[in-house]
DNA sequence: AAAATCATTTAGGAGTGCTAACAAAACAAA
DNA sequence: TTTGTTTTGTTAGCACTCCTAAATGATTTT
């Protein structure tokens, strides 16, 4: 056997670790190009998904950092008239909106994956179902014990209706849409992606793997 | 079928690049409980790694940031104590050595991906192993277009004999260590990693994927 | 109405990341 | 040898990230 191998799991992380050193990297390179910063490109992105008016809270915990330093990056992005403050209902609050430039820019910088996207093409069309399937549950298990925030993933949705169908290829049934789709259709951004509270998450959750 | 289905690569993009954003943040809270900085913790696990004295440059490019950005951060190691600076033998070169303390911080400072091998954790064995597999393909994809720097992985260096043996646990064969090996003790990070050029690591990878 | 709470901002400090400009050593050509 | 070029790393200057602690209003609770 090599030397001291170690538990898969722990390859996993090591690789991922890896990717996320590359992607780091890469950041930098394709939000230049914008002229402006990761971060300030991460803010873009997430307001151009958000399905209504985001909150400066909010924003920040989607992004995993503190208030100070998502106030900061809006009030860059405002300065540069990408964003736009609005106070809420509540007087203390702020809700922002993305202006007519920064929806254009938040476009432009949304490729900025790519590069993975391509390197994904390289796996089998069997490979890249089952790698999805994986990386959906790892990021469902992040959520899950909190060390990511919540993603608006079709299998914490209310209105995912898992093997809701005998159809092998697609066996699941999303309640908004109403229409049956499959594995290789789960989302992790829908628009229309709604709650639920922990023991329906679980709940659903097991009839999903289950089968 | 649901509204515009992005390709599946997208979507795997997509997921990985929320899985960095949570890599990255986690960076910030593992670090500091160490009293240091993302960066930092990747100076002292690339010097930990590493199999002989590291020169800035090759360090910078490990990292994909600037010679500058490289360099202050080691002033910064060095001025904690926990890195030491030493002239090569062309003298305007510098080669770095952690110091007692600084592989002590090394040590405690690389488990701070652990929480994604919990959440590998939940994937059924075969699930683990295939996602490894993958992931090791876009790995080596991303290395091939330049895109993440040259990792010290099985696949590409000088030693891997795949599908040597026909035994189908450990088909794969390591000449370094003289034995026989399987797909889930693949390596990423091998100090007794050696390179090969294009044309044979091409030949290898053709040899590995084929069976 | 006073006190507690909440959303956000300000202040201050260490660090990241860049490009540009600079030294010093090594190399190459004349 | 002398001159010019390349390579390795540092310094300088700037914008931004990230933090904690403290401040500012607005809202809710007592």
């Amino acid at each position: 056997m090599l030397t001291q191998p170690d538990a898969i799991a722990k390859r996993i992380a090591s690789g991922l670790g890896r990717l996320a050193l590359a992607l780091k990297a890469k950041s930098w390179k394709g939000a230049a190009d914008e002229g402006i910063t990761p971060t300030q490109g991460e803010v873009l992105a997430r307001l151009a998904d958000a399905p209504s008016n985001t909150r400066l809270s909010e924003l920040a915990h989607q992004l995993g950092v503190s208030a100070p330093t998502a106030s900061d990056a809006v009030s860059t992005l405002v300065a540069k008239a990408l964003v736009e403050k609005r106070s809420g209902d509540d007087k203390r609050s702020v809700t922002l909106k993305l202006t007519k430039e920064g929806k254009r820019l938040a476009t432009r910088a949304a490729g900025w994956t790519d590069f993975l996207a391509g390197a994904a093409e390289t796996l089998s069309d069997n490979e890249r179902e089952d790698f999805l399937a994986s990386l959906i549950k790892i990021i469902r298990a992040l959520q899950e014990s909190g060390d990511i925030s919540t993603q608006r993933m079709c299998v914490t949705c209310e209105h995912f209706r898992p093997h809701a169908h005998k159809d092998s290829v697609n066996p699941h049934h999303c309640a908004f849409i109403d229409s049956a789709f499959g594995a290789s259709s789960l989302r992790l951004n829908c628009a229309d992606q709604s709650e639920m509270d922990f023991a329906r998450r679980e709940e659903k959750w097991r009839k999903f793997v289950s089968c």
